[in-house]
DNA sequence: ATCCGCGTATGACGCACGTCATATCGCCGC
DNA sequence: GCGGCGATATGACGTGCGTCATACGCGGAT
């Protein structure tokens, strides 16, 4: 029993991208101290102002992080396999500082505090890897606050599923297949909107086949359409009143 | 001559916290290596898309980093003394993603790629320096996404100026002062609003005493007034029809 | 079957704020 | 002196979208 499980986050400590650079040895050490915990849709992986006391990495699934404001809540980013979760909370010693919900069924690893220093110092590409996906998160961030200043509603959304379809989309005849599951109220956190003008938006994209929400998934049939969606706006006659 | 300029090359670097770890003898390597540069008010420091070839770290003065985007340009984030700028781009060999632009006269200490990856591998206090500046910066971000959501305009400048005073406000007999010279376009694009808006409400707390302008500076008298100021907008009777 | 809760959808209303126009006050160069 | 330029200011106008209300379909609980 105890073997099986073991075994089983050993295998699973091999498939992530981060720990690829250790050793066979660091491996099974790691495996031994780490712990593989499921959740299902909605389940909290943490609040904020929890201990940050592990290292945690997506093993399968997906999970958003979300600030909960007094105007409403943001989310700030979704994290998906191989990502490393709230690692900047964990290096800091600091209480983390956003909440973490799984949107699916997921899995994830944790690996104690001590442990996660421990490779930092003998690894150095073990850090260089955590160091990269910072990197990616600020860059994020960053576009984030671009893209919300000023902005249209459409716009934003538009350039959401633009940048979704680019993270995850898979190819097919009818267009492209954005695999992930989210609620018109989720759209509108991750654009910060209201759900009501997130609907609007999406109701009528959904009419005229510019984007088709499915189950648990979304179609785009033409990147360009939905690009120029979010463009053109309303803009009917010529002379341009919009920014 | 080289003489004077390497001594003062090498007190700069003494008297920076991210190299304080080093011992006397790798900073006088760091300061052999490393360049002083000056800037005035509005000098470029470098553009976005500009190769990132060495770790600039502020000696004195202020940056402010800016996104230019179609609809207007963003101010991301102002640097100060003794923070190292731009350390991502460095690390992951990329093209800066944004501008640097000089608020005030200002120098910076420029230290090659080459030495900064030396001293990142052999000195992990360095290491932990450098990732600590990365967490401020993703926290101070991160603060941004949430405070652009949905806020009105008011409560954005007011937030705006509560954090510069906590960062860097001084006490005096009037109140807070905020010794930073920031424009009214500034100030709009630090809160993602158009300059008109931003002259609006700040002439208008001049009137009332809430914030007064000054010479290259900002006067708080009471820090509960602008908060209060920002918070119940122009809601005059009860109920509550704002957010 | 009935009720409740949740996600989705749609309409009406009003206001905050972006846009455009205009005016004043320095400061600089010639 | 004058004219041009940039920062600050203020008014008028239009609208995107937040707010509120209402409605419908669906799944779970009793």
């Amino acid at each position: 029993m105890s073997e099986i499980r073991s075994e089983r986050i050993l295998s699973v400590v091999r498939s992530l991208p981060v720990f690829r650079g250790l050793t066979p040895e660091d491996q099974r050490r790691v495996a031994s101290l780490a712990d593989v915990r499921e959740y299902r849709r909605g389940d909290v992986l943490w609040n904020t102002g929890d201990p940050a006391e592990a290292l945690t990495v997506v093993v399968s699934g997906r999970v958003k992080i979300v600030r909960h404001a007094d105007s409403g809540d943001v989310i700030l980013e979704i994290f998906e396999a191989g990502e490393p979760v709230g690692a900047i909370a964990v290096y800091n010693y600091m209480p983390y500082p956003a909440t973490a919900i799984a949107m699916e069924p997921t899995s994830m690893l944790l690996l104690p505090r001590r442990e996660y220093f421990e490779l930092l110092d003998r690894h150095p590409e073990f850090a260089r890897g955590i160091i990269r996906e910072l990197t990616k998160l600020t860059l994020s961030l960053t576009r984030k606050v671009e893209e919300m200043r000023g902005q249209r509603v459409e716009t934003r959304i538009a350039q959401l599923f633009l940048l979704l379809a680019e993270r995850m989309g898979k190819e097919t005849a009818q267009g492209i297949e954005v695999p992930l599951h989210l609620s018109r109220q989720e759209v509108a956190e991750m654009v910060g909107t209201t759900v009501e003008s997130a609907i609007r938006v999406l109701s009528r994209w959904g009419r005229e086949g510019v984007l088709v929400t499915g189950e648990k998934r979304f179609m785009i049939p033409s990147r360009d359409r939905l690009r120029e969606a979010g463009e053109l706006a309303a803009s009917n006659g010529p002379g341009k009143p919009l920014c």
